[in-house]
RNA sequence: CGGGGCGUAGCGCAGCCUGGUUAGCGCACUUGACUGGGGGUCAAGGGGCCGGAGGUUCAAAUCCUCUCGCCCCGACCA
């Protein structure tokens, strides 16, 4: 096809990062700041992104039985430093806001880079008993991290997510809160983002800072690099002690309360994009993309705009109210711009209405992934779109796990392992570790792959550690990551 | 923060080394006509204090200093 020619976007085997951010650029969603550091402007082809996303989350927090609820952007100094690992976590990156009003304040305020110090100090106020738990709140913020280096959605110092935050009466309870939400993360991104991942648990390095366990979901983008899309963390007591959050039980006693957070991203979107699109621009799922069909009316010299148009709008209601996002692009151009505009949008289908398909009863039907065009009769369109449209997320899902299966592999020795990491390559590795941080940060040290996460769905299979050679019960995954 | 690259019209760039009158090009934009099934054609237009601040000079997009921002590679991280 011609497009290649045509396209603004460079091929990802020529340049894998400026690739995905002219997507971005051809795709309408994002630009950066500039005259805030590291910062972004999400537009709304991109915002609308996220709003699918937060709706699709955000009833299933619902069911789950969790509240939303809002706490203060700014968050007092000594805050931070009660818990003592977050303090050391997060100092570095921390925005404080030390003057307001005119004067200098008496202490200072940081920026909210998470919420756990501030949710626990209300949480202290708020539980009393066994009765008042367990707490279940989830709050859709902004948050601020002053990182040295940003990259668009997946990376940059002020982005929107969820903290979800809740306080249990026992450990047990807190750990199945843990693992109820890192599963309700993994069908997130696979059912809706049909993006499939690997459910863990971190290792020590690569946990939350003050967490007992860190859970994640890890997906593999389409250059072999891992991405950290969720994650869910069990807090133990530790934020519950920092912030003195006691109850009594049953019994009468004081006992600190079990908390866990847990989040999600604006990186998603990056995620999304990197695993779906190609060269021509944006590839979404059907769920998540704001417009889902694509209608585009074609005027001839001597035909009936109007006749055109009311054909095209009919079929928009129609799809409308099948619960199908469809507009009807009546713009002044030519209907080769809009196709164009159309893919690198993302937009899973298109469809065309010109004078030779009314005479015949139909629409000219073209798939984002497609080369050729199809007709489709007008009977049942909404039907058949609909299935298209179910047929293609599934389709999606398959492709990007096929092509994880495809780019993962076990190891058994370093030699291979760093030869599979050599220069800038990742694969998804699964490999024998012995459990030592000295050995995990050897591996990092020299082949930049770290230990994405220790399975939690993988089965036993004894070994020896390819670096010591100590026996081992089971794999864990390796990538470069984001 | 270390190394590298780059800021000139909305976007992409040339000009800078070797200073010189009105700062160019492609795309985009505006108006009109012809067009319209894969990024149209022709014609006429609009848009720049050359990222910012200082300095050198008769003269600065160009040379010097500082500064801000972006991109890439590291270290840190959702």
């Amino acid at each position: 096809m011609s497009q290649q020619s045509a396209s603004r976007i460079t091929p990802r085997a020529e340049d894998y990062s400026r690739w995905y951010l002219d997507v971005i650029r051809q795709g309408d969603l994002a630009e950066p700041a500039e005259v805030v550091k590291g910062a972004m402007v999400i537009k709304p082809h991109g915002f609308a992104i996220w709003e699918k996303i937060q709706r699709a989350l955000d009833d299933m927090f619902k069911e789950t039985g969790h509240q939303n609820a809002y706490f203060p952007l700014l968050i007092p100094e000594s805050f931070i430093k009660k818990e003592a690992e977050h303090v050391d976590g997060f100092s570095p990156e921390l925005a404080v806001v030390t003057h307001a009003g005119g004067k200098e304040l008496e202490e200072p305020y940081v920026i909210r880079p998470t919420s756990e110090t501030i949710i626990g100090h209300f949480f202290q106020r708020w539980i009393e008993s066994y009765r008042d738990l367990p707490l279940l709140i989830n709050q859709w913020a902004n948050v601020m991290r002053w990182e040295l280096r940003t990259r668009m959605f997946l990376r940059t110092s002020e982005f929107l997510w969820q903290e979800g935050h809740t306080a249990h009466a026992n450990h047990a309870e807190a750990k199945e809160e843990v693992q109820r939400m890192l599963r309700i993360y993994a069908r997130f991104a696979e059912e809706w983002m049909a993006m499939p991942v690997i459910c863990g648990e971190k290792t020590a390095s690569e946990r939350f800072a003050g967490a007992l366990e860190t859970y994640s979901i890890e997906a593999m983008m389409q250059d072999g690099k891992a991405l950290q899309a969720g994650t869910s963390h069990d807090l133990g007591q530790n934020f519950g002690k920092a912030f003195d959050v006691t109850f009594q039980n049953e019994k009468g006693e004081s006992e600190h309360v079990w908390q866990t957070s847990w989040g999600v991203s604006t990186r998603l979107i990056g995620g999304l994009i990197m695993t779906h699109s190609d060269d021509n621009g944006l590839v979404l799922p059907p769920k998540l993309a704001p417009v889902q069909v694509a209608i585009i009316p074609i005027l001839a010299k001597n035909c009936d705009e109007n006749q055109i148009f009311s054909a095209c709008d009919k079929i928009q209601e129609e799809l409308k109210a099948e619960g199908i996002s469809a507009v009807c692009d009546k713009r002044d151009y030519k209907p080769g711009y809009k196709y164009h505009e159309w893919e690198q949008k993302g937009a899973p289908m298109r469809i065309e209405i010109g004078p030779r398909d009314l005479e015949k009863n139909q629409v000219m039907m073209k798939g984002r992934l497609e080369q050729e065009k199809t007709p489709l009769s007008m009977d049942n369109l909404r039907g058949k779109i609909q299935a298209y449209l179910d047929k293609y997320q599934t389709m999606l899902f398959e492709r990007a796990k096929t092509r994880r299966e495809e780019s993962t592999i076990n190891i058994d020795t370093y030699d291979e392992f760093k030869n599979v990491f050599a220069g800038q390559n990742s694969r998804f590795v699964y490999a024998h570790w012995d459990g030592s941080a000295e050995t995990e940060a050897k591996i990092k040290e020299e082949t930049k792959a770290t230990i994405r996460c220790i399975p939690l769905d993988q089965p036993e299979e004894p070994g020896h550690c390819m670096i010591s050679g100590a026996p081992t019960k089971k794999r864990v995954l390796f990538a470069k990551s984001y």
